[in-house]
DNA sequence: CGCCGAGTTGAACTGAATCAAGAAACGTGG
DNA sequence: CCACGTTTCTTGATTCAGTTCAACTCGGCG
């Protein structure tokens, strides 16, 4: 299972075999059933997730207690707090299990070994530091720039498979908007 | 004025004096006036610019032709579109000089070419795109979950310097508000 | 069947936008 | 150093997108 990781490092650059293998030392195989709470806000995230099969969330709150969704990963795709994991600071989002997941994960200290060791370990680093950042950075400019609405179709646009993924509760507090709102969108486009 | 960018890498990795003597040979002086147009939206950002002195502010546009603060860059930090330049594709912002701006740039194929040759400069890459997202994460959580009175007082408390560098205005549209609305807010807190 | 969670719909409310007009502050030239 | 125009900020009245609270529908499942 380890290989499906591999497989997508290859495409951004290539470990030697011997790299490799001390990364892969490293990972911990981990599952979670639907539900768990995988990491805790206010905790320091320890490790870097790397989800083989399963769908997460990431979720925090206003200060009114209202939940929001920060982000979902699913298969292929990593599934912690990022900025703790980086900064090794209190986590500002929850990560919850919303189907039951297979995954990979390396701890803080082992990762900072392999960018010590390997030129490519710090490549692979930084570059998926940069991917996760433009992807923020476009969320970003949504979420400043545009209505309920617009925020929506762009998302369903981007990502329709979302929508087959997770409840439409959570796709509202993820487009900053009440589920009751954004079924009234979804209403007005029906109709028209 | 070379070595204030030194200063900042020191605190971050140890480049070797010939790898510094590498990047830096690279570095391009450069100057803007107040007004001037760094980079504009669509078009591809070629220049990582470490601005030495002045003030730059990026902005984008809604589908009405809003306008809308993105991010605001002083002494000792980046202005450049970051996500366009790694991915090298079109910009979803652009960048103004607010004040008359000295900089140092370096060329995407220079910096890549740092990476290739360097693990500390593929290091310094690594950190400061953690960092940068890091507050873009941050950023993403205020946008998402904060009232307009809360998003400015979280502003003036983590960023009190910015009144200083910037309209009102522009921390306005920063916060996804009209320059009406924080006049307000600002008057309700006076009166408090 | 009957319950329960997810989604929808309705009516009233509200925070922020809009439109429009003033007041301050700012800079430039006489 | 003041007068004038321009830009920035504020204030008021109105409108509107999205929230809130509450009730209802639908589909799955014990």
């Amino acid at each position: 299972m380890k290989i499906q990781i591999k497989h997508i490092f290859d495409r951004q650059a290539l470990l030697t075999d011997e790299e490799w293998l001390l990364f892969s030392s490293k990972l911990i195989e981990r599952q979670y059933q639907k539900g768990d709470l995988i990491l805790k806000q206010g905790a320091i995230e320890n490790y870097l997730t790397f989800i083989i099969q399963g769908t997460a969330r990431m979720f925090t709150f206003d200060s009114e207690m209202n939940e929001y969704s920060v982000s979902f990963s699913s298969e292929n795709s990593f599934c912690s707090s990022y900025s703790s994991f980086i900064s090794q600071t209190p986590s500002l989002v929850s990560v919850e299990a919303l189907e039951p997941i297979l995954a990979y994960q390396i701890s803080y200290a082992h990762l900072q070994e392999l960018y010590s060791i390997s030129h490519t370990g710090e490549r692979l680093g930084r570059i998926n530091a940069e991917l996760y950042l433009a992807f923020k950075e476009e969320r970003e400019i949504m979420l400043l720039t545009m209505s309920a609405k617009e925020k929506y179709l762009n998302l369903i646009e981007k990502y329709p498979k979302l929508l087959n993924l997770v409840k439409l509760e959570h796709i509202a507090t993820y487009l900053g908007i009440t589920p009751q709102s954004l079924s009234r969108i979804r209403n007005s486009i029906r109709n028209s």
